[in-house]
DNA sequence: TTCAATAGTTCAATATAATTGAAATATTGA
DNA sequence: TCAATATTTCAATTATATTGAACTATTGAA
């Protein structure tokens, strides 16, 4: 159960915005972003407490997929980060901005 | 046969996102973009030639529900245009951004 | 060392959304 | 009136998301 990551330049536009396009996933990378750099456990970065820890799982997949967070074992926890450099080298801005318009 | 628009406070900004997380969605709103405030026609604004056009009909449903255009009938086409003040209006900067880092 | 608890993932089923060809609608110009 | 044009709607297919249930891996305690 080793976690895929795309490399800094396979991370797409298209990708990102698809990936943070969701409420729910928004709310997660805003948890990560306002963690400052640590780890979260998918159930600490949880946007909502009743969703069903597949969806939760799936959840996770798309954002690590899109190269928006990279997720490591710990344990019995998978811990995941922001990968804000990745994605401020790719696409300037376009984190910080669109965090602060959801707000 | 009369289109529905959502007014300027009614954009969402998982609708804009989710709308411009498809890359010939995006093709047809850099079209508008560039186009200066002018209508297009669908076929005109269509981001690639062989792509049916009940597809294209459908891409542009989804840009004028999430507010990004607006159409009108104009005798026998359907003339859009990109709804820049009200998308800069409820996100600024993020159309320009976005078109930028799509560049 | 065995066993239960914990944290996530994978699977299979269902529900929702996108794509397309074909048929329908509306407008214009001959 | 009729054919041409531009686009939408419909129905079928295909793809994607959501969920509960079963599974895997790790830890900590008896």
């Amino acid at each position: 159960m080793n976690f895929v990551h795309p490399s800094r330049e396979d991370i797409t536009l298209e990708g990102v915005l698809s990936a943070l396009a969701d409420p729910m996933r928004l709310r997660i990378v805003r948890f990560l972003y306002e963690n400052r750099g640590n780890c979260a456990s998918c159930a600490e970065a949880a946007p909502c407490p009743k969703m069903a820890k597949s969806t939760l799982s799936n959840h996770f997949r798309i954002l690590r997929e899109a190269g928006l967070i990279r997720t490591v074992k710990h344990g019995v926890e998978h811990r995941s980060v922001l990968r804000k450099e990745d994605i401020n080298a790719r696409f300037p801005g376009l984190l910080e901005l669109i965090l602060k318009l959801a707000a």
